[in-house]
DNA sequence: AAAGCACAGTCTATTACGTCA
DNA sequence: GGTGACGTAATAGACTGTGCT
């Protein structure tokens, strides 16, 4: 109903990203895209690099295309693509720990026939994917937030117009007959009764419970390990 | 001070997909 | 309807610069 929950193990599960984090939200459904690098062309780089290890592409990329023609300026590096089998690894390795020391790192990059620098590139380049994702997925969950919460208020304030205008007596206290026709909701995931009496109470703003931080939030106030997991 | 590491930001090769002739 | 060319967005490997330990 309201709140719906959300597997990033399925939604995400066609790329790499297996974030498996779940998060209950109020209808969130997700389009995942990346903000488009800039395409700001002319930047020649020097060609120093990973993809030259000698004899370690064997079944990452087709070594017999290397061929350039010789002259459209410099050569450009042929972008290594992994295997499954290698993606599935690492995946593995990033699921058990989203960082390497040197020795794991070494380890891995033997069995994955990969530079150590490779693999702590992937490394790198999947926390900060994962990163990205979690923070886009807390964006939208903040938005659905504050859509419900700006609705709630609206409610309270058309349920405080209405009881003003039945002119409660001299001590504003809410009589028994009253409390009837007030509007009580219990938050679905706090499960703390927000009710209009709050609003009428004298110093009621104790329990203004509507705005209560979502729980995920909270927890990252004190940063922890599991934050982005 | 230097080395090593993680991260943010960026570039870019590759892939996937849609459109149109 | 099938197909190839083309454009565009998304993805992912790699790099640079910076800050921290």
């Amino acid at each position: 109903m309201f709140y719906i929950i959300l597997k990033f193990m399925e939604i995400f599960s066609n790329n790499c990203t297996n974030l498996e984090l779940t998060i209950a939200m109020p209808g969130f459904s997700s389009s995942p895209s990346l903000p488009s690098s800039g395409e700001s062309g002319g930047n020649v780089r020097k060609e120093l690099d990973i993809n030259q290890l000698p004899g370690q592409e064997e079944d990452c990329m087709e070594e017999e295309e290397e061929e350039e023609s010789p002259n459209v300026g410099p050569a450009r590096r042929k972008k290594l693509r992994l295997t499954k089998e290698q993606s599935r690894l690492l995946e593995e390795s990033f699921r058990q720990n989203q960082t390497l020391n040197p020795k794991e790192k070494e380890a891995l990059a033997v069995e994955l026939k990969l530079k150590p620098r490779q693999v702590e590139v992937w490394f790198q380049n999947r926390r900060a994917r994962s990163k990205l994702k979690q923070t886009e997925m807390e964006c939208e969950y903040l938005k659905r937030w504050f859509g419900t919460l700006t609705e709630q208020n609206r409610k309270l304030q058309r349920e405080l117009e209405n009881l003003r205008a039945m002119k409660p007596g001299p001590n504003n206290a809410c009589p028994a007959h009253m409390a009837s026709t007030l509007s009580s909701t219990m938050c679905p995931r706090c499960e703390r009764v927000t009710t209009a009496t709050h609003v009428l109470d004298k110093g009621a703003t104790t329990t203004a419970t509507t705005a209560a931080m979502p729980p995920f939030f909270q927890a990252r106030r004190q940063p922890s390990a599991a934050c982005y997991n």
